[in-house]
Formats: structure tokens, C-alpha cells, sequence
DNA sequence: AAGCCGGGGGA
DNA sequence: TCCCCAGGCTT
């Protein structure tokens, strides 16, 4: 009777990998410990829901402080669900991917009106929340509710695609990957081994220069006996990145600066920001200023770099020393005079917020 | 399947 | 500099 050696091989990986998460697990805000784990201790679903998120596309050393502070001002589900949006969306600033803040908020008032403030406790379930996708929902299920669901991110795609040498490029190898994650996932504890897995791909299973002489599978690589383990997994080219031009407009009076919201769809969507052409549109060269009087252009004040493309920024300062108290509204409905003093609670994108330290420091 | 959507940290 | 990250949503 012929033996499966792929099997053999998944339970040898998978014990190993459990092992070495014992004593080299990462201490991290919203994680329960191995051993506290082990011993039958699951994590707040809100706390693991609420990082997850956060950790979307976001790196640990990014999403720490925002975690703490999200849980001290809103300790549960209940208290987000209450917020203003506007107050999730300033508080998520500088995290990026800011549709991300207005699914979390979606999501909580879904589950506080018609959850009963309980998340649900399935995959399937899970998966149909607002911000909630394929990873998102196994990676829940998996930790906060012990369900045997197989989890699949950036990192455990590297460490499987490296450990079987799946050569299917991305994003066609993601099936191969997560079937091969399958077989690896024990019945039991499967949160934990999803987190060793993603422990190991940022440590260790690193993208650059992997540290193997450190692995605990590095016996099991195949990608190693290869010799060439950065080779995996394959991915599409990446494509260039065009230069864009925006101009932002500085409107001061009395201590207050003159802000405007973004629109609803597009880029930085629904933030505040500081009035600019629409250099988002892809309609660079169209800097109209938007009303009469004494400009100062100032060029090239900021550079800033997004997924698609990178921007650089000028600025109009408007020399004005009397602007009508009412020229947002004259020009857009929905502007805001921010006193300066507390501009930084304002909620302002990074790519706004370098603006306005820019212009601050300036004036020095 | 491909494009859109931020920002920071590490090498 | 470039690369990548505990991805999801839209078209």
C-alpha cells in the first residue's frame, strides 16, 4: 500500500512549526500566549475582529498604536457602533486604505443592531460582514473561535509556496497554496498554528533575505534543497509607477484653516483634507485657484508615494489678510475653518498632514 | 482577472 | 531607492 509521503511530510511540518511557536511566538496586543491559548483561552472576537482588520495590508509595527487606542476609546463593539463615523475616520488616520475605517464602523453597527453585539462564530458567517474577506474570516473563526478554518496570508502564501515549492505563479498558485495550507492545518488549534505560520513568514520565511539556519522546517524546504528559496512564491511583474502633480490651496484666517472634505469615492475618500485640484482625477495641470486674489505658489513642498502612483505636491498660499468668513461656503458647501492649534486632531491623511507641518514650519 | 485603494518600515 | 505588508471591494 503505497504511503501518502505528502501527508507524512504536512504532519511532520505542522508539528514542528506548533512546537516552535511555543517558545518564539510574538507578544502582540490582541494575541492570547501559546501556553495560555493551550490552555483553553480564546481572545476577545471584538479585539481579534478589530486587528485583523487593521492589519490588512499594514504591518504590526504600524498597527500597534492604533490598536491601543482604538480599544482605550472604544472598549467594545458597542462603543464603536456609537461613534461618529467621522470620528473612526479621523482616528484611523495614517493608517491608509481608509475604506477599511468605514467597514469597521459598518460592520460594528451591523453586528451591535442585528447581531445582539455577539460576532458571528463561523467562516461563512463571518465572511459576509462588511470589510470582512477570505483571510479575514478564517483568520476570526480560526482564533477567536477555534474553528478549523484554513488561513491564508501574505505570509503563510510565502512560507507554503517556499516549503512545497509551488511554482504556479500569483495569483493562479493561491489555489495549490491554500490546498497545501489544508493539509497542514491541524483539527484542533488552528488559530495558533495560523499565527506561527504568520510568525515564521515575518521573521523568518522573510520575502528578503529568509533567515533558514533559524527554521524550524527548514529540513522540510524544498525551495531550500532547491537552493534558491527568494524565488518563491512567483509573482506577475510589477508595473511602473507614473509621477502626478497635485496643488493644494492654504487658506488661513484668524488662527483657522480653511478645510475640505474629500469626496465620497476616489482617493482618501470622505477624509478631511486641505482644499487641492483635482489631481486625484487624474486631471493634473488644473489648478484653478478657486477664488480671486493674492497667491503665493509654492513648488514642489511634498512628495508622497501611493499604491499606483507617486504625487508631487505645490502649494497656493492665499496672502489675503481679509477673506470673508464665509468663502468656503461661497465656494463649497462643506468646508471647515480648523483652528491651527489643533490642526493634528483634525484627522488629516499623511499626504495633508506633511502639507500642513510643511507650511507650520515655514513660518519659523 | 485586473484595477483601485495608503502608508510606513526595512534593506 | 525599492519592496512589501495578518487584503477587500469593484468592475
Amino acid at each position: 500500500m503505497a504511503v501518502d509521503k505528502f501527508a507524512v511530510e504536512s504532519t511532520t511540518i505542522t508539528a514542528k512549526i506548533s512546537a516552535h511557536y511555543v517558545d518564539n511566538a510574538r507578544n502582540l496586543p490582541w494575541r492570547v500566549p501559546p501556553l495560555r491559548s493551550a490552555a483553553g483561552e480564546r481572545p476577545d472576537p471584538y479585539h481579534v475582529w478589530l486587528s485583523e482588520v487593521m492589519l490588512q495590508q499594514t504591518t504590526v509595527a504600524a498597527v500597534k498604536s492604533y490598536f491601543e487606542a482604538f480599544t482605550m476609546r472604544w472598549p467594545k463593539v458597542q462603543d464603536l457602533a456609537q461613534a461618529n463615523e467621522a470620528d473612526v475616520l479621523a482616528a484611523w488616520a495614517g493608517l491608509g486604505y481608509y475604506a477599511r475605517a468605514r467597514n469597521l464602523h459598518k460592520c460594528a453597527r451591523f453586528v451591535v443592531e442585528e447581531l445582539d453585539g455577539s460576532f458571528p462564530q463561523n467562516e461563512a458567517e463571518l465572511l459576509k460582514l462588511p470589510g470582512v474577506g477570505a483571510y479575514t474570516a478564517a483568520a476570526i473563526a480560526a482564533i477567536a473561535f477555534g474553528e478549523r478554518a484554513v488561513v491564508v496570508d501574505a505570509n503563510i502564501e510565502r512560507l507554503v509556496a517556499r516549503l512545497f515549492a509551488i511554482d504556479t505563479p500569483l495569483p493562479s498558485g493561491k489555489l495549490e497554496i491554500k490546498q497545501a495550507m489544508d493539509k497542514l492545518t491541524p483539527q484542533s488549534g488552528a488559530g495558533d498554528f495560523a499565527q506561527a505560520c504568520m510568525d515564521i513568514g515575518a521573521s523568518i520565511c522573510t520575502a528578503k533575505n529568509p533567515k533558514c539556519m533559524l527554521c524550524p522546517v527548514q529540513l522540510e524546504c524544498r525551495a531550500l534543497v532547491e537552493g534558491d528559496v527568494e524565488r518563491f512564491p512567483i509573482k506577475p511583474p510589477k508595473k511602473s509607477k507614473p509621477v502626478r502633480k497635485a496643488r493644494f490651496f492654504w487658506i488661513e484666517r484668524d488662527g483657522k484653516l480653511l478645510l475640505k472634505p474629500r469626496p465620497e469615492k476616489g482617493m482618501l475618500a470622505g477624509m478631511r483634507a486641505l482644499p487641492s485640484d483635482d489631481w486625484a482625477a487624474k486631471r493634473d495641470g488644473h489648478a484653478k485657484l478657486p477664488i480671486e486674489g493674492k497667491w503665493t505658489i509654492r513648488e514642489n513642498i511634498v512628495q508622497h508615494s501611493f499604491t499606483h502612483f507617486s504625487l508631487e505636491v505645490d502649494m497656493a498660499v492665499l496672502e489675503d489678510d481679509k477673506i470673508p468668513i464665509n468663502i468656503g461656503d461661497n465656494i463649497w458647501n462643506d468646508s471647515i475653518w480648523w483652528p491651527l492649534e489643533t490642526i493634528t486632531d483634525a484627522g488629516l491623511p499623511t499626504l495633508f498632514a506633511k502639507a500642513v507641518k510643511w507650511k507650520l514650519e515655514e513660518l519659523e
